[in-house]
DNA sequence: AAGATATGTGCAAAAAAGGCACGCTTTTGT
DNA sequence: ACAAAAGCGTGCCTTTTTTGCACATATCTT
């Protein structure tokens, strides 16, 4: 099963040599001696057990059975040099790109300073917003949003699902609390859904109730609030990561759940433009690697 | 213009951890150690400036970039592998030839040694026969015409062009003779056509004039008569070239003509079997060996 | 906590590749 | 006709590349 092949380089002597029908030819386009490709077409030969070349009055020529490999090696050959290309060829272009604005502040932006120097060429241009709707309408090519994914989103690739922990300031929470402690300090809401009712469950205590402070609010300003110090947010993971790591949240509670997930969408046919391409792959290689490196 | 490619044996290493989304496991495969893997794929990340393998806690994935290089390696690689492959199946199974009967006594037969040796697995079955029909009809696999190659023989490939010269057995002409003094001598005459007309036209002779011994008979009888010391013999100096190497035969002018060609012609489909393609190869091979050692 | 898995790295050995010089043959040029 | 050049093969030696080993680190398993 493990599948055998040549010695490559003498792979390329020969398919070098086959195509100019010259040792010499083949030798001058690889820049060696045509001793060295000489060698290479006989032990070729010897370990394959066949005659690749007939030598000529002067010079060489390719047996049949030499054409006949050198059709498969050359198109081989070729395609391995395409595809290598393609990474000394610097990948330039616009890009465009809609994040949920929490994603996009949190998480996005403190990464972009790496993808800004390895495409120095490819000019990002990045807006935020959380609205749910067709990408085609927004006229950007790539879009980071949040939801469920079901059967039906499956194509748009996963970058974070880290779930959702309550974080607070530190000179509001210093460290864990348990559950009933938490659910007494002021609970953050963002207008999505009620999620502290939910982990309340989770967490095996009665739904909180409401109270002065926990308006419904977007969830910039909620995060922000957090920040201030003005009471707990439940909050994913990643996305309070980079305030987290800097001392500014901490969070309060092993309990967690997940809620949705932030996913990749692609406007139709974006990915030929090489711009495109190499945002959402070093995008998608920054999630997996931050996945990777949690778990 | 020259295509640059990475260093091969990197790539085959990256390839096969690629597969197996392991050093290990490709270590293993291409049974080295896995530290010459890590070698070779930090040596291709940094050559073609791109991560391709990305740390895990434990073991190592594909980037996007790698996924997608490895796309194109493992198919090239695998044809490459299965190329190679073919050299170590021995071919086998039977080929049916017919061949003009000059052809396959002189010419075909003195060379069978080399391609039994080196196919011993391919039976080959040979017969005689010199009408020009449908190879169909003669239920082989191939078969060796007498023809002149118009267009519409274009895929029949050439196997012998020689021109025809006049030969004779040493005791009736030891050396080189004038064309006069050739034309006095008997002259040989196969049923095709009237060849020495030609020659004295071309010798710039007056046309020889029928002989008593000068019947027209077939090929083979014309040929054993020249050996026999009877007459001049005009005959392809390829088809004499086994008789004269072994001074049965002498070349008496140093005019000659062609008339025709020999060419190998194949029944419809049959080069799928091995053993076919593997004769027919090597057939053509004798014969460009042949007249690349010629001229 | 210990053992197994998986990769990175310094160092020295082994292997591969390469170059050079020379020989041989054929072709070309004077 | 003779010399020079173009092409390839080969022995010998040098350089470069590749490799293995031993050890270090980190993680996972039990």
């Amino acid at each position: 099963m493990p599948r055998s092949l040549p010695p490559l380089n003498a792979l390329r002597a020969f398919e070098a040599a086959g195509r100019h029908q010259s040792f010499s030819g083949a030798a001058e386009e690889l820049a060696v001696s045509h001793s060295a490709i000489s060698r290479h077409v006989r032990g070729l030969e010897d370990r394959l057990g066949v005659q690749l070349f007939r030598d000529l009055p002067r010079g060489v020529a390719l047996t049949q059975a030499g054409v006949r490999y050198l059709e498969t090696l050359t198109p081989a050959f070729d395609r391995i040099a395409e595809a290598s290309e393609v990474f000394s060829q610097r990948p330039a272009g616009q890009v465009s790109v809609d994040a949920e604005p929490l994603f996009a502040m949190k998480w996005l932006i403190p990464r972009l300073g790496d993808f800004y120097s390895r495409f120095p060429d490819v000019e990002l241009r990045l807006q935020a917003s959380s609205l749910m709707v067709d990408i085609d309408r927004y006229e950007v090519d790539l879009a980071v949003r949040f939801f469920n994914a079901g059967p039906e989103n499956q194509p748009a690739p996963l970058l974070s699902d880290a779930p959702l922990f309550p974080f607070a300031a530190p000179h509001l929470v210093p460290e864990r609390l348990s559950p009933q402690a938490l659910l007494q300090l002021p609970l953050l809401r963002d207008r999505r859904e009620d999620t502290w009712r939910l982990w309340a469950e989770l967490a095996g205590c009665p739904p909180p109730a409401g109270a002065a402070s926990d308006w419904r609010m977007r969830a910039r300003l909620a995060y922000e609030s957090a920040l201030a110090g003005h009471g707990v947010l439940l909050i994913s993971s990643e996305i309070a990561e980079v305030d987290a790591g800097a001392g500014r949240l901490v969070q309060c509670s092993e309990i967690g759940f997940r809620m949705g997930s932030y996913h990749l969408v692609a406007a139709e046919g974006v990915t030929r433009r090489s711009g495109v391409r190499v945002f959402r792959d070093w995008l998608l290689d920054q999630s997996a690697a931050l996945r990777s490196a949690q778990q």
